[in-house]
Order: C-alpha cells, then structure tokens, then sequence
DNA sequence: GTCTATACACCGATAGAC
DNA sequence: GTCTATCGGTGTATAGAC
C-alpha cells in the first residue's frame, strides 16, 4: 500500500474500528480484526497509534464529538410541548431502528471505558456531550410550544438522557416497537412537566 | 482438592464468575480468572463444565432466576401513587449504590448476550423477568394507593423497566445521586399518569 | 514507510499421571 | 476425580527485509 499521512491512516482506521465494533462488537474489535477491515497490514496499525488502547480511546472521543442531536424537535400543530417532545423522541426511535448497531455500539463503548479508572473520564466526557445536545433539544422544543422550565434545562437535559438510553438499552433487547413507542409516550409526558405551559 | 459433587462445582463456579464479572468485567471473566477466584484447577473447570459458553449461559439464567424485586413499594401516607412509586425507585437507587458492580454486571451480561444469536434469547428471558417483577411491584403500587391501572400492568411494567435501566446506565456514568433522584421522581410521575387516581 | 515474519503472553481446552 | 503439564490458537506488539 502506497505511502499515506499518518493522521490520514488514524482516521482510517478509527472509521474501521467504528464497523467492527458495531458489526461484531468490543469484545470481537482485535487489532487483527480492525486492520483487516482497514485493508492494512498488522505492522501499519502499530506504525499509526502506539497501542490498541490509544485507537479505542481516539475512537470513543471521535464518535462522541460528531454526535449530532439526535432528537431535532418540529413543530407539531397542537400537540404541545409534549408533543413536540413525543414526536422528538419517535424520530430518536426511527434514528435507532435505522442503524441499531451504532446505537449498541455506543453503549459497549461506554461500558468498556466504565471498566478502567484511566478511560472512565472519557465516559462522563460523553455523557455530558449527550446531555449538552439533549438541553439544546429541549431549549428549542420549550420556545416552539411557547413554554418555559420551570426546573433548570441542564437537569431536565440529564433526566431526557436517562430516558433515552433506558429506552434504546431496552429495545436493542426486545425490538419491541410498540413498547418503545409507549416509553416515549412516558417519557415525553414527564417531561413535558417540569415546564410551565403558556 | 477433595471430592466435590458436580452440581455443587458447577455452582461455585458460577458464584466466583459473578464475582469476577462485577470486579473485572466480563472481558476479563477468562476462565483462568474464573477458577482462581473459586480456588480450583483448571482441569476442574472442564470437568464441571463442556467449555466457557456453557458457564456463561448458566452464570446469566442463574443471576437472572434469583433476582428479585428490586422495588419493594411501600404506604406512603398521603403521597398518593406517585409517591409511593417514587419511594421505590429511590429505594432502588439505594439498591444500585450498595452494589453498583452487580448492576454493572448484569448490563454487561445482557450486552454480551446480545452479540450471539444463541444468546440472545437469554437477553430477551432476562427482561422478561424484569418486566414481571416490575409488573408485580406496580400491582402492589396501585393496590396500596387504591388506584387502578387504566394502561395494562404489562405495558406499564415494560415502561418502568426501561426507566430503571437508563437511570442504572446513567449513574453508573456520573454517580450523581441527585440526577438519579430527579430521574427517579420524573419517572414516577409518568408512571403514575397511567394510572386513575381512586 | 510498508510489508512479512515472528516474539511472547494468554486464551480455551485436553492428555495423562496419580 | 483431581491435579500438573501441555496443546493449538489467537491476542498485542515488534524486528528486520525491502
């Protein structure tokens, strides 16, 4: 393989390791395994980052930093801030059926950075990412209904993140839709109180 | 070591893999760090057990089976059935900071089962459970506030356990007791909501 | 810089002495 | 039945030819 930047070939590779993971799983993301899927040889990987370690932490950052909202409220004629928060949360659940791999792999992820004092930071680190795009979220979704939190939005931002991975967590088990369209339900409903209405 | 009946191998091992699970990970539940931890060989292990698999499918139906309720409701005088649900999720958070390691354990268990076909249906089993005992505790709830459930038990069971994971989830993150609490108190409000006050 | 070949540790699983 | 010793395989990481 010809001669490439070694910054190009981190990114490579993260990007492989971000299929693996959500193909195969963590556990099943050897640096066999991610090469393989890079189309590179063993010695490139070692050549690119020091350990397997430093690719799965670049890789945890990266995936976190690009998170986009997920949940971008519409406006939706009378349904209220619970409804707009409802139909926010149905899109979250048609982002997650669209690609429930990515959604497991997040969560492995998460856990795997629990599981080491050193990598844990990275895992409050994207917590309070989702928690930033989730208080974004609900800024917006309070100025469409014409609402104000009555509780600060950072705490109902933490509440909505809560709901969201129960949410996702249980449904990667049951592919339940219906069941998830009721948590929803729920959720948006809880939520939906802890503003004051116009 | 002296003569140990197979049952009661195959039990031990399955104790010393759950605590190795909660203390390590599942990752590094190997079977060398499983017979260590329960003092055997490990010729000892293959003897109790056809291969690593097996155990793992015996440590996940064994863990799941003994679980119990978590959520004991109990009379809130005058807090109505909100409160009395709320008085049981922070019981449960009380649960999940005496052992965060189990829950821990649990979550990555399910996780793991999740990535093989054939264990999958253990996941689904485990929910299952869950969504019993949730049932059961809702029962209790209502009864005891004299409110009826206007949304089937079943349906709001599957609601409170996906509430309960995703505060599990989130606390293992940042280990914030007073998100917990918000979570626990909004959760229990939307619960109650599909409930009709007598 | 990139490759093949290999070092070395650890994995699950087993053979064979006792 | 229980052990020690070891097998074959795979993991991360590296050496050395090109």
């Amino acid at each position: 393989m010809s001669r490439i930047p070694a910054p190009e070939r981190r990114r490579a590779l993260v990007e492989a390791a971000l299929r693996v993971v959500s193909q195969r799983g963590i556990a099943q993301a050897t640096t066999r395994a991610i090469v393989a899927e890079a189309g590179m040889s063993l010695a490139s990987f070692h050549y690119a980052f020091e350990s397997r370690d430093e690719l799965i932490d670049e890789l945890i950052t990266t995936v976190v930093a690009r998170e986009q909202e997920a949940v971008l409220p519409e406006f939706v004629p009378g349904g209220g801030l619970a409804g707009i928060l409802e139909a926010g949360l149905v899109r979250y659940i048609e982002h997650l059926k669209a690609d429930p791999e990515h959604e497991q792999a997040m969560l492995e992820l998460t856990q795997y950075a629990l599981r080491s004092p050193e990598r844990h930071p990275l895992a409050v680190q994207q917590y309070e990412r989702y928690a930033e795009l989730a208080e974004r979220s609900l800024e917006r979704a309070a100025e469409l209904a014409g609402a104000t939190w009555r509780v600060p939005v950072a705490q109902v931002a933490r509440v909505l993140v809560a709901f969201t991975d129960g949410l996702t967590f249980t449904w990667l088990v049951d592919r339940d839709d219906a069941a998830a369209r009721a948590v929803a339900h729920a959720a948006a409903d809880a939520l939906s109180r802890m503003a004051d209405a116009p």
